[in-house]
DNA sequence: TGAAGGATTTGT
DNA sequence: CAAATCCTTCAC
């Protein structure tokens, strides 16, 4: 048996195979790992998430299954990525057991490590280049080739456990026009990485 | 085959 | 507050 307790080292398949709300929470304080063709990688903390799942209409799988949204039907620890209003793509852990249609949305990361020779902003600047899910893709180069693939840590993507952060706000999710009274949105408290209207 | 609209970001 | 911009989904 695999219990995961100590939220060390890389996050199984196990560790995400339960409802997206339940994971969603988890995954705060956890490392987004993206190693790029070059061998060079990106790392980050993460500070905000949201879940979706079965029943809920605000999830894209919510009417159908799709050739888009068909990697949210598959088991845990598959990768959504998705394209929005035609500009910007947004990074999805696929969550729950094979067959149930969820996943959880990274919308904000603090960045930790970059490729060698990448110079980052100092100071305020710097905090918040990753804040929000369009910005986070742009800046770790992600986009739709490195969907229905799998975060591993041999792979593209990849995810680490890490320690609980000390306060976790949670409330009601961001830009949606339905499912908009269900607070399945979570944030690191005190981050200044938190995409807007944080309240 | 066409049209509406979106889990966003940025600048006016 | 509206533009940018294109893919997905649903209607006809």
């Amino acid at each position: 048996m695999t219990e995961v307790v100590d939220r060390e080292g890389a996050i199984a398949p196990a560790g995400l195979a339960r409802p997206a709300p339940e994971v969603a929470p988890d995954l705060l304080g956890c490392t987004l790992v993206r190693r790029l063709p070059n061998g060079q990688q990106w790392r980050g903390r993460i500070v905000e998430t949201e879940a979706y799942g079965p029943g809920d209409p605000a999830c894209h799988a919510y009417r159908r299954r799709t050739p888009r949204n068909r990697v949210m039907f598959g088991p845990a620890g598959g990768v959504y990525v998705y394209l929005i209003y035609g500009i910007h793509h947004c990074l999805n852990v696929v969550t729950d057991q094979d067959g149930v249609p969820s996943a959880v949305l990274i919308r904000a990361l603090e960045v930790l490590d970059a490729p060698a020779g990448v110079g980052l902003p100092l100071g305020k600047r710097r905090d918040r280049l990753a804040a929000g899910p369009g910005k986070l893709c742009r800046l770790f180069e992600i986009d739709r080739t490195l969907s229905e693939t799998h975060f591993d840590p041999t792979a593209p993507l990849s995810l680490e456990w890490g320690p609980t952060p000390d306060a976790i706000t949670q409330t009601t999710r961001i830009g949606l026009t339905q499912g908009v009274d269900t607070p399945w949105r979570w944030y690191v408290t005190t981050s200044p990485a938190v995409s807007k209207y944080a309240s």
